[in-house]
DNA sequence: CCTATATATTCACGTATCCGAATATACGAA
DNA sequence: TTCGTATATTCGGATACGTGAATATATAGG
C-alpha cells in the first residue's frame, strides 16, 4: 500500500522536475497553439538548437511530449494535457500572487 | 510583455522545483490532514532529522509551508493551497496512467 | 545553571542537471 | 552520390541538489 503511494509519489516527482525549467514551460506554452518543428520552436525560444533538442527529447521520454518526423522535419506536440493542465495552474496561480504583490 | 511571461515560468519553474522530490511530496501530503511537528513527520516518512529540516526549510522558504513554534517544537503547515491543488492533479494523473498500464 | 529534548545549520561528498561546442545523423534536392 | 538543411547525440565543465555526519541553537524542566 505505502510502496504503491510512494511510487506514485516518485512518478509525480519525475514529471514536476520535467516541468522545473522555464525554457520548457516556454516549450510548453508555444505547442499549446499547436504542433510545431523544432525550427519554429528556435524561432521563438531563445535557445541553442542542440540544447533545444535535449529539452525536447526530455519531454518526449517523460510522455510529455509527442513527435512526428515529416520530411527532414520533425513536429512536436503535446502528448499530455494533464501537464499542460498542472502547468496552467501552476502559471495561473504565480501570476495572481505577483498580481497581488 | 514576454519578460512578464518569461518571469511567471521563471517562477514556476521554481516552484515546479520544490515539487519534484517524492520525499517533499509525502510531506504535504501529510500535512493535508493537517498542522503536523516536526517529529510526527519524522514518525511518518524515513528521513534523517537534519534532512527533514532541511525539506521543511526549502519548502518554508518557497511559501509552500507556513510554520509556528510551540514551545520547543516547531509545527508545519499548508501555506499555499495551490501547491496542494497541483500535486493533487499531478499525483492523480500518475495514479490513472498507473492503473491503465 | 544544567540537562534533556526538539529543531536547525554547516560541511563535505557524490551525483545529477544544464549548457556550449563539436560532431553526427537523417532527409530532400539536384 | 553529393550537398545543404534539419535535427540529434556526445563530451566537457560548471553549477546546483540531495544526503549523511557532526555540530549548533532553542526551549522546557528540574
Amino acid at each position: 500500500m505505502h510502496d504503491e503511494i510512494d511510487e506514485v509519489f516518485e512518478k509525480a516527482a519525475e514529471l514536476f522536475a520535467v516541468l522545473s525549467t522555464p525554457i520548457r514551460l516556454r516549450i510548453i506554452s508555444e505547442l499549446c497553439q499547436g504542433e510545431k518543428n523544432v525550427g519554429q520552436l528556435l524561432d521563438q525560444i531563445g535557445v541553442s538548437q542542440p540544447n533545444m533538442s535535449q529539452h525536447l527529447n526530455i519531454m518526449y521520454r517523460s510522455g510529455v511530449l509527442g513527435k512526428r518526423r515529416q520530411g527532414a522535419q520533425v513536429f512536436y506536440r503535446i502528448a499530455d494535457e494533464s501537464a499542460v493542465v498542472v502547468c496552467r495552474a501552476m502559471c495561473t496561480q504565480v501570476a495572481i500572487d505577483s498580481a497581488v504583490t
